[in-house]
Order: C-alpha cells, then structure tokens, then sequence
DNA sequence: ATTTTTCTTGTAAACGCTTCCATAACTGAA
DNA sequence: TTCAGTTATGGAAGCGTTTACAAGAAAAAT
C-alpha cells in the first residue's frame, strides 16, 4: 500500500498483470472475485495488487462493466435536520456494501429534479433514492416504465403503486389527537404543515378522525393552515388564542411549529402545559431539549433511509421483484407539554 | 427531452453526429465549447442532441479525459447535525458549477479514513473536501506532496500548512469569556470537548487567556474534561455546583453540553440564568429554541463548506496556488442564558 | 495411450468519450 | 489566379476496464 506509487503513475491491470506474470484479463477475473482462477495464481495477483498498490479506476469499470457502482440519492435541499436523518440510514447501509453515495440536490427545482433524475438513469449511477415529499413528479412514470430501479423515500400521493418507504402519518396524527381527548380535551387545534406535501395531508386526516372516533364536533376555526415553520406556529396559535373560545390544547404538524406555539403560549402570559397543552410531530433531537420537553409523534427517519436502502439494493438484486410500499409505524413520545385541561 | 428515448437504447455522440450530418469528433467539440466550430454546425449539433435527448455519458468523459467532473467529501459520520451544516454549503457551491459530490463517511475509523483517500484520490474525484477533527493523519502529507487538491474543514493541528477552512475557536472561547466576566462573573465554570479535536483545545485555550486578561486566578477544578455530548454537560455541571465555591456561570464547549448544563442546574432547583448563567458554543438552530434561549458563540459551518469548495474550486483552477488558511470568525450571540451574578 | 471433459488463461473487441493529427474548405493578399 | 494562412471537420488512437471467445493445460474417462 505504497502511496506514493499509486498517486504518481497511475498502476493499471496491465501493470499488475506484467508484474504478476499473467495476462490482464486473469487480473480482472481476480477483481471481480471470478471462480476460474487457480488459486495460486490468485494469491499471487493479490499480492502483487497490494505490493504495487494497485486500485481499480472506476470510471472504467463503468464504462465497461456497463454499471457504475454508485447509487445517487436525490434530495430537495440539505436545509432541515430532516433530510439529515434520512441521508444517514441511507449511508449506514450503504456503507456495508461497496456502493457509492452520490448525492444530488434540487433546491426545490422541479425542472431540476427531472433534469437530474434524467441524467442519473442514464447510466450515472444504478439506482436512486429519491426524497421528494411535493407531489409526484411525471419522471417517477418514466422511471418506472423504463425499469430503472428506484426507491421513493416519505413521498405520499400518486406513487402508491411504486417502490417507497414512508411513515405512518395518518397513524401519528390519530394516536396524538387521541392522547389529548384521552386527556380530556376537546378543544384541540391543529396547525398544518404545507398542504402540498402527503405527509401534511395524511397528518390531519389523522387528527379529523380520531376526532370523529371520539365524538368532538368539527371546528374548522381551530385548524389553521401553516407550512412546516416555525413562525406559522407561533402566529397560528395567537389566532387561534384569540378565539372567544380558545383551544385546551394544539396538535402542530411538526416540532418547529409546535415550538413556534410554546412562544406564543408563554408570550401570551400562559404556560404549558398547565393553560395549554402542545404536541408536536417528528421527534426532532431538540424536542427533548426544550422545557417543558415536547411530547410528540416520533418519525424513525434514519430508519426510513436504512430500509429504503435496502429495498434498493435487494431491487438491484433481483430487478423483476414487485414494487411494494413499506409504512414505518410512528409512536407517540410522551414528554412533558401536555395535562389534562383544567376545569373551570 | 424525451425521456424514453434516452432510457431505451442509449443515445451516443456517434448516434447525434449521424443525425446532425456531422463526424462524432465535431459533437464532442460541441459539447466541450470548442471554439473550432462553425456557428452553424454547432447550431444543428445542439439542436440535434436536444431532439434526440441526448446526455453525455460522465464514465467515458472521465476516463477518457482524464478527469472525474465529482469531488469527494470524506466526513466522519452525519451524526450531528455539524456536519450537515457543512455540507449544505459545500452543496450550495457545488451546484453552481457542473462538478458531482460524492460523499463517503468514515464512520470514525481512521483505517478507513486512509483508504478512501487513497483509493479516492486515485482518480475517483477531481479534488477531496475532508472534514477530519480528529488530529490529522499520515495522508495529508502524501495528499501535498502528491499535489492532489484538497481543503480541509474545520481541522486544527499539524496540518496549518495546507489549504484550511476552520472557525476562530480561541476567539470563541475567549469573547465568551470575557462577556461572563464583563457581567462580574469571576467564578466561570468551564466544560471542555474532547480533547483530541483541535477545536476543543482551542477554545479551553480561549477561555484562558480571557480568565488571565482580567486577573481571574486560575481554578482547575473549575475545568471539566467532556466530550462534546449532553451526559457530560450535565455532570459537568453537577460536579462543579458540589462545589464548596460552585461557579456563577457555566460555559460549555458545545451547546448540546450547555443543554446538559441547564438541566443539571434545573434539577437542582436553580434558575438559568439568575442563578447560574450558561454560554454554549456553535449556536445550533436548537440554541434559539430552549428557554431561556441560549447565548452562545455562532460557529459559521455553513458557510465554511461554502468557502472550503470555493478554494477547493480555486485549487482546481489553478493547481500552482498556495496552500492557505482561512480563519471565519465566530460571533457571541447574546441571548437570555446570561445575567450578572447575585451579589450575596 | 488416447480422447474427452473440465479448468484455467490469453486475447480481442467493446464501452463512449477526448484529443491529437491530418485533411479539407475557406480566407485574403500578392 | 495562386499561395500561404486560417478555420472547420473527419478520423484514429487511446483511456482502463469487462466480457465474450478461443486456446492451452490438466484431469478424467475410455
């Protein structure tokens, strides 16, 4: 493993070949773990690649081989600690193989996305991992019919029939609306994440029926339409706060928000969680943190990544397997933001 | 653009030059912005690749030009949400140029660490982003002497002669200090990170120059060896209030520690900051989140990968350059973690 | 000992592009 | 018109592999 030698001239299989007193082609048979080769002369050729510390050049291999070892991984943009989780199962698993990660952002681009997504399968890499939570995209159909291996990662909506793994949204946002009319409250509202987005969708469907299941009569004045950020939780629940007759207890679509609520609570002069109770959804590392600790709905995103990971490498596999849809449950996490509502 | 074409039978320069009526040399000096072709051939040549949807294979540009068009970024792990900073901005960068980024993650293990290098810097990538705190290891002197280009990020130590994006940390630690004693604090507890990390070292360094700027003696047992992690900000801070003379304020090497440091002061019945101030460093998004909201040293990480790629990009442009070292400043944010001690 | 069969190895032809060299097609000046 | 001087284009050689295919060597069967 000689450095320098490697970085200077560059060693190729010919070199190793010449040196090991075989042809190339028996070099790459080595490589490539090939079952017809002596064994001695496979010892020989190892020995002599490390000696020479040779290192196979990948880009020829691909273009050989006709695959590129390496699958490129698609994101929106590396702005939330969300896609962060999920980048990390990705690698986690991918590190267990001797696959590349390439990793691609939009920006939020959709001409972009096609663009990339378009460049990729054309031989760039061997599969994709797309996160891509807005509304599908027509390239997922042209990935599809072309039978370029896939995954969808947190992507509701029209992909049902494809690859993807995602959360149980609908799941989470029940059980956390039920945990609060099993506390007692029936005024609960609820802030939206950005409606274009499944997940969000999925989350307040959630919380309409567990609302249905326990009887607590509709309250379009409590659900207010916010995008995921903070300050749209802050000023949702100061509307909401306002109201002649203000919620006990507010269900945001995610942490931030519902951490954008706490301020608005506390700004008000009241606490949580004795006045108001407060549930978030993703479970982010600072829900933990805040004080009072933030109950709420954990997501298992870096598992999401490791099984989506997976799902890939076994469609590498074996290509002509069935698309399936795996939901990765959420749990409630119960911290210390909510009470039962006082009784006045 | 259409898709299928190119996801069926791949679409070759040669394919585009029959088409065009042109040979595939001239394609290629096409899509190389050759100056040697005549405005209308090129004319046809685009419009001719764009009809059929053509997209440049990257495997044979590379190998057969001798470059990669992707740099390599070797990261330790995408534990903390740190290291995603980072790469956001490396990413913004690198999406205003065609170049790829390839990420590889060491998982901690220097073994690992000196593969990849090798293997990467073997034609893999056009140039390596590394972001190694760990002390810096043997490949940094084959990467220089090999002329590879190369930044690194956030990395202290032995390697202050090659291209180097990193934080004032001793500023950090000192400015943090001083805000403490400009308040009257003269017992400053001080929680360090893991010491085998240059940024770790650096800070404890700054913090005292600050205490021996303002004659305050030195007290080792206001010195706690931790680890960057929330346990040891929490024990950290247990130890020092068993203090017979426990500190008035508590400043932490990382603000996850500082979060220990708020609980620990908490289950103690104390009040942050009447009775205890607390200063964190990195100003993570979460330190705007707890309560009271955390001062803190901002750390610019994002924009340090934005300026590592665009030396790297430099570096890229123009091999012969001098290695330097870029130092970004780090700001004290104040927030409400901080008071003046009571005098009792 | 001879002929199969089975292993093992060598070789040539891709893979899709860049790049250099040669040639062809234009310039404009003599 | 002719000859250099440009500029534009075609074609060949290679980049470092993989992967048939062919051939040689060894082992097994006759």
């Amino acid at each position: 493993m000689d450095f320098d030698k490697q970085m200077n001239s560059r060693i190729t299989i010919v070199d190793v070949a010449k040196q090991a007193g075989v042809s190339f082609g028996t070099v790459s048979r080595v490589i490539n773990n090939d079952v017809h080769v002596k064994k001695e002369t496979r010892e020989r050729v190892v020995e002599t690649m490390e000696r020479l510390g040779f290192v196979a050049n990948r880009q020829a291999r691909s273009l050989a081989g006709g695959k590129s070892n390496s699958i490129g991984v698609l994101v929106p943009d590396l702005g939330t600690g969300y896609i962060g989780e999920i980048i990390r199962g990705i690698d986690a698993e991918l590190s267990l193989t001797d696959l590349d990660l390439i990793l691609y952002t939009t920006h939020r681009t959709a001409s972009k996305e096609t663009n990339y997504v378009t460049n990729l399968a054309t031989g760039m890499v061997d599969g994709l991992l797309l996160v891509l939570p807005r509304s599908p995209a027509d390239f997922i159909g042209n990935l599809t019919q072309s039978k370029f291996p896939f995954v969808l990662i947190d992507h509701q909506g029209a992909g049902r029939d494809c690859p993807s793994v995602g959360a149980a949204n609908w799941q989470g946002g029940y059980n956390a609306t039920e945990y609060l009319t099993n506390l007692g409250h029936t005024r609960i509202g609820f802030i939206t994440g950005s409606m274009d987005l499944g997940c969000a969708v999925d989350r307040l469907d959630g919380y309409r029926s567990a609302l249905r299941t326990y009887h607590i009569p509709d309250a379009p004045e409590l659900i207010y339409e916010g995008d995921f950020f903070q300050p749209d939780g802050y000023s949702g629940a100061q509307a909401m706060l306002d109201l002649p007759e203000p919620p006990t207890a507010i269900f945001a679509s995610n942490d931030v928000m519902a951490m954008g609520v706490m301020d608005a609570v506390r700004n008000r002069g009241l606490r949580v969680p004795d006045d108001v109770s407060v549930v978030g959804f993703d479970d982010i590392p600072q829900a933990s943190l805040v004080r009072p600790a933030l109950t709420t709905i954990n997501q298992p995103l870096e598992k999401m990544g490791r099984v989506a990971t997976q799902m890939l490498l076994d469609l590498l596999k074996h290509p002509e397997k069935k698309a399936d849809r795996i939901e990765l449950p959420t749990h409630l996490i119960v911290r210390d933001s909510c009470k039962s509502p006082r009784l006045d």
